[in-house]
DNA sequence: GCATTTTAGTTAAGCGCTTTCTTTACCTTT
DNA sequence: AAAGGTAAAGAAAGCGCTTAACTAAAATGC
């Protein structure tokens, strides 16, 4: 019962080579019998078949998103920002979700590029690239969103992660905080977001000396929690965290509260993202935005022009983070500081 | 450069059909040459097109997700959980966001046919089933997930929402309350919700008298916050809200608030989905649990067994809802109830 | 030892399209 | 009116795979 090109040929008394070439618009077509296709593909309801195209060599239409967590807020915001633009363009997005797990980032690679996707949109981990600069030799398009990995030549649409960090410091710092915690998987962008993190105190003549250690597993609440929780019982206790995205954040205010003391009195804490849970906690999030929306739209743009066979040269684009200042944050009172600032 | 059947059937010395019986495991191929082809296959790292093979009838083992929002929490934390279950399955999820347009779903519905997905999961509102009718006609293997829609006679894997709807009821009428703010945008499950939450209403003898009407526009924070800021600035403002989803409840507390009044000592506010921003609200939430992973789960078994062909009879499965008591609700100790009581 | 069944592998058609050549019919020229 | 040009449509090959039908060889039976 499924229509194909033959039965519009048949009814419209062509050949599928007219038919085809009508719905593509391609090649001369008379007025007359041009008309006519059109009339009969509508009225026997003719939907071209797109794997039949696909494999003479035509695009899918279709986009592979990796991402780390589709159940964090800011992966799904993201995914959401470059699904509304895809559709535009009338492609559609096939979602991973990859747990920042090696083998199934390169699973999926494999298996969409037998799906025959037109290209990739990479926001995962990827600390192996190797399967990914594979795809680029063989002239799949490939693009890297929200993650800077500048030791490869990858097109890229990313956040200033250094100025990030910087960001947050700076903020900190003006409040008079000078003993900050930092909480942070171990992924590229937070070690530049670490980097800009200790420019800012070293210019502030600070020193960044606490011990640190990246959490592992996923981002999420609980590892903010337990990294709170334990440098609130440890030595030396900070009188800010900076955690590298809000979920980690409200970990953060979680083990606060749990440890009996007050957000932003007591312990003043900096998210990362600026996603929609940063409005919601309470004390609402004081957070290093992201420009969510503007790097979805920027990546599909690129992705569809490398498909396009536009845009041969390697581009980064570096898009700036802003602060965005609410209540998780004051100025430090704690007498840790007071006494350092007596010794003066 | 792409390395096609023929390559391996060439480098192994064999036909192509051989080939392809190694590969699908089918026919009768003897172990030496098995062994032979899958060597090959390896040491040329063949992947077979899904693509040509599809074209032969074949699965393309990609299933469409049709949601309103994945920036909404509780659907990206469902298509999460279907995207896992999918993974063990080797399948993979393209993810569409309708916004609740009729227009979309069918937009997608029909792209998305084109592209030969090996079956449908539903979860947005489609108030308009034609184009859904159409494809189980077509036995495209089709199932809802998280709407019931008991009109129409579809594989569904769906929330009891009259229960939902009557547990939040029946929480806020022991608490006391009587005079019941009610959130909810009009598509299906929300009727039902509120059916049983009148249900209960009506067991105690009470009447859900409050003049009401659907927000129109998406479930989000904002009209949460207007629709409460309009209540509780009306004639006989409630004393709790019942919002048909989180984000709408966390929209109320919000309102609540500025109106310098305190979730729950003046208003209750329960939500519905229990979604991660359920836990993270201040006060935290008490909501109706949709047991999402569960869903995610069996809907996605049951799409992949239409899609096997087993199954052929229609069925719904039901899962329950449960109440998770939080902090924002308390006794009602507002004097209009006390008022009424007085004068019992 | 010959007919019969099994087993192993091949041939070829076809899935629904695109596209390069051709062919046919119709205009222009001179 | 004959040669050349051009516009419109068709024939056919082929994309990478599956599968029904077939053949050849090996195993079995009597």
């Amino acid at each position: 019962m499924k229509v194909t090109i033959y039965d519009v040929a048949k009814e419209a008394n062509v050949s599928i080579a007219t038919v085809s070439k009508v719905i593509n618009n391609t090649g001369r077509i008379g007025e007359k019998t041009k008309r006519k296709v059109l009339e009969v593909m509508k009225q026997l309801d003719y939907q071209p078949n797109m794997m039949a195209s696909a494999l003479m060599g035509k695009q899918t239409k279709t986009i592979g998103l990796l991402i780390p967590d589709l159940a964090n807020p800011f992966f799904s915001e993201l995914a959401r920002s470059i699904e509304d633009r895809a559709h535009e363009f009338g492609y559609n997005l096939v979602i991973c979700s990859t747990d920042y797990q090696t083998e199934k980032e390169n699973k999926y690679l494999a298996l969409l590029k037998r799906k025959s996707v037109d290209g990739f949109i990479l926001a995962s981990g990827f600390e192996d690239l190797n399967k990914v600069e594979e795809l680029v030799k063989e002239d799949v398009p490939v693009a890297i969103v929200a993650r800077d990995l500048p030791m490869f030549s990858i097109n890229t649409v990313a956040l200033d992660d250094f100025m990030g960090g910087y960001l947050a410091a700076s903020h900190l710092i003006e409040l008079g905080h000078q003993n900050i915690g930092v909480i942070a998987r171990d992924v590229w962008s937070n070690r530049e977001r670490l980097r800009g993190f200790k420019q800012a105190l070293e210019e502030s003549n600070l020193e960044f000396t606490r011990e640190f250690e990246y959490i592992n597993g996923i981002s999420h609440v609980e590892p903010g929690k337990f990294m709170t929780a334990k440098y609130l019982k440890g030595k030396n206790p900070p009188t800010a965290i900076f955690a590298c995205n809000d979920l980690l954040a409200i970990g953060a205010i979680q083990a606060v509260k749990e440890q009996g003391m007050r957000v932003p009195d007591d312990i003043s804490v900096v998210g990362f993202d600026n996603t929609l849970i940063a409005t919601i906690v309470e004390p609402p999030l004081t957070t290093v935005a992201q420009p969510i929306q503007h790097m979805g739209r920027e990546v599909l743009d690129l992705i569809i022009s490398m498909i396009k066979g536009e845009k041969k040269e390697k581009m980064r684009l570096t898009l700036l983070p802003s602060l965005v200042t609410r209540n998780s944050t004051a100025k430090n009172r704690n007498k840790d500081l007071k006494e350092k600032l007596e010794n003066l």
